[in-house]
DNA sequence: AACGATATTGCAATCGATTGCGAAAAATAA
DNA sequence: TTATTTTTCGCAATCGATTGCAATATCGTT
């Protein structure tokens, strides 16, 4: 026996009120209010606008928890991403919570940080929650813990990871074609004449080794060689963004010291080609002039950057909208397709 | 009767394993699963050792919005935000996160936009998930119709403010000293000798109105008097960051045409800062020489543009690590402050 | 007035947990 | 062996919804 009138104390709310308490004060049953609510047929008309008004005259507003429950479905996703911070995977947490959120699903998100320990931890929690699908951001999340994870936590709801594949029925992928993004940068700044072009690595995530990758095959293909010391690694691998600038400022410390002709650096990130460009700058190198820099990412702070950053746009916003519609696609049983590949643009700026 | 065993498809689990299924294969009863899982004493220590091995091997994990509906608590907290790519924004819900998450409690989030009737929606969101607690961040929800919103449909929980105030029992705010703050910077510009200040001014937001109050106390604190053609409104109430340089811009625009004898200028955002700086050095202005620029917020754009941008931090990342500590303490019985104000530093670099 | 057809509504089970109270089982005492 | 205590465990209600099926109410017909 339910019916229990909605409890108040002090004058506040404590319980919300339940369809009980408006069947109760209506004389009709939780039944009828039901399906009241979800503007179900079969209900007298003049019954229904008096349960509709009291609807209206109580705040009711239902419990999504318990109809979750028996439906059977949270309306819930998940979106895990290593650093919010990071200013583009802003950009794409943005755009996947407008685009579920448009469609009645809310989002739990949880910055994971950089250890998969952790990134399973959260994996776990989205299970929990119920969620019934969810968007990795990052390649980061294309680890074989996170693998078996996924296998284990979140098997039969569809998972979309952004910038990153994993062979699991229920992964689909939007991948980003940086491999040869960093091609076509490499072969304009050939283009220009430079022969011994520098690239400044950061932590080895698969994206990142993609993109070298495209660094080495982009100079073969432009017929120059690359020098390995003139592969420089920045130092740390602090996930703070306001950290990158100073890792840059190293490594552009050890370019200057080991790679005297070097006429063109290519970086992982915007935010180390700032920290590069702040110390060939004050070291008295002219840029582009003497040596042009590249980033990666196409944020603010190349358009701030003095000169302006030339960068390599990996469409992290287009590919999160796109992971958000291959989602929905799913979830509601339309047909999508398991792996999406876009496109890098090239953004040529001041620097290069 | 209940027990029925998760179902498979495909091989796939497609409904989780429950407390009665795994009750079932321990031939004991729910109840008795249920008190293992929650570290309940009374069980004998055989059963408690079998169930367990069970919930391992099942991969069992609780429905947590089964368990909420019982226990009343959902632990949801709810983060609103205008725009969560504003890059303070995002700190902000990142320090929320981590606070919130490590304590237990998952956050949905929601980018609510300027508009008063969005915000009202979110808050129902909010409501229908039933959170437990809620923080907004910005000024921007201090208004009636927000104050209205929440009297209606978050009573009763605890709510806090960032960077607002909202006159209602459940209410908490963090505040900001920004009219201060000004004051601080409006000391520092005169206390160099300048003294026809301008002052950029962003959306009439209640933070932004104290801002510019703030200028005008400084002022007159200073002795100078403000020309009210130096008060330049920059045009549209875009939200989109990226689209604050080039209001910044167009503001100095107006700014190099109604006011020739500036000598320094305020500016609500470093992203408006950052696009008057590019106007004043387009048209040959030396900055700071003959004209010192000073912004708000301590963004790393501020770090990057040239000359570096000095600008007033407003600690909104503390100020939301308040909110969290404050939201936390209430909702764990803890007594704290209803009011708590923060001071602004002014961090003095290379644009004045 | 009696009947069948249709329009309304309620009962009770269900979703996946938690928990107070009583019952059965085991341990101990007499 | 019986009585008593203490452990251990299950029953059933509860949280706030949804829904198939059965029951009742209403209506038109003859």
């Amino acid at each position: 026996m339910q019916g229990k009138a909605s409890c108040r104390l002090h004058g506040k709310v404590v319980c919300k009120t339940t369809i009980y308490d408006i069947a109760k004060q209506a004389g009709v049953s939780a039944s009828t209010v039901s399906r009241v609510i979800n503007g179900k047929p079969g209900i007298k008309e003049s019954t229904r606008q008096k349960i509709k008004k009291l609807l209206e005259e109580n705040d009711y507003t239902p419990n999504v928890a318990a109809r979750g429950l028996v439906m059977q479905s949270t309306r819930f996703i998940g979106i895990l991403i290593e650093d919010i911070r990071v200013s583009h995977h802003t950009d794409s947490v943005y755009v996947i919570e407008q685009e579920m959120t448009d469609c009645g699903y809310a989002c739990i998100t949880f910055s994971t940080g950089p250890r998969d320990e952790q990134k399973v931890k959260y994996i776990e929690l989205l299970e929990q929650r119920r969620v019934e699908g969810a968007i990795l951001v990052g390649s980061m999340f294309a680890t074989e813990a996170v693998r078996q994870s996924i296998e284990k936590h979140l098997s039969g709801i569809p998972v979309v990871l952004v910038n990153g594949a994993l062979e699991l029925p229920n992964v689909y992928s939007i991948l980003i074609d940086e491999e040869r993004g960093t091609q076509d940068g490499v072969a304009y700044l050939a283009g220009q004449g430079r022969k011994h072009l520098a690239y400044i690595m950061d932590v080895a995530t698969p994206s990142n080794q993609r993109k070298l990758q495209g660094f080495r095959l982009g100079m073969m293909q432009c017929g120059l060689t690359v020098e390995e010391s003139y592969i420089i690694q920045a130092p740390g691998e602090d996930t703070n963004p306001s950290g990158a600038i100073g890792r840059g400022r190293v490594a552009a410390g050890q370019l200057l010291a080991k790679c005297p002709d070097v006429d063109a650096v290519l970086c992982a990130t915007d935010l180390l080609a700032v920290g590069c460009l702040q110390v060939l700058l004050e070291n008295g190198v002219a840029v582009p002039r003497q040596v042009a820099v590249m980033g990666v990412d196409n944020t603010l702070y190349g358009q701030i950057c003095t000169p302006t950053l030339s960068t390599m746009d990996n469409k992290l916003a287009e590919s999160s909208l796109n992971a958000a519609h291959v989602l929905l696609d799913v979830l509601e049983g339309r047909s999508t397709s398991h792996k999406i590949m876009l496109l890098t643009d090239l953004i040529l700026r001041q620097s290069t």
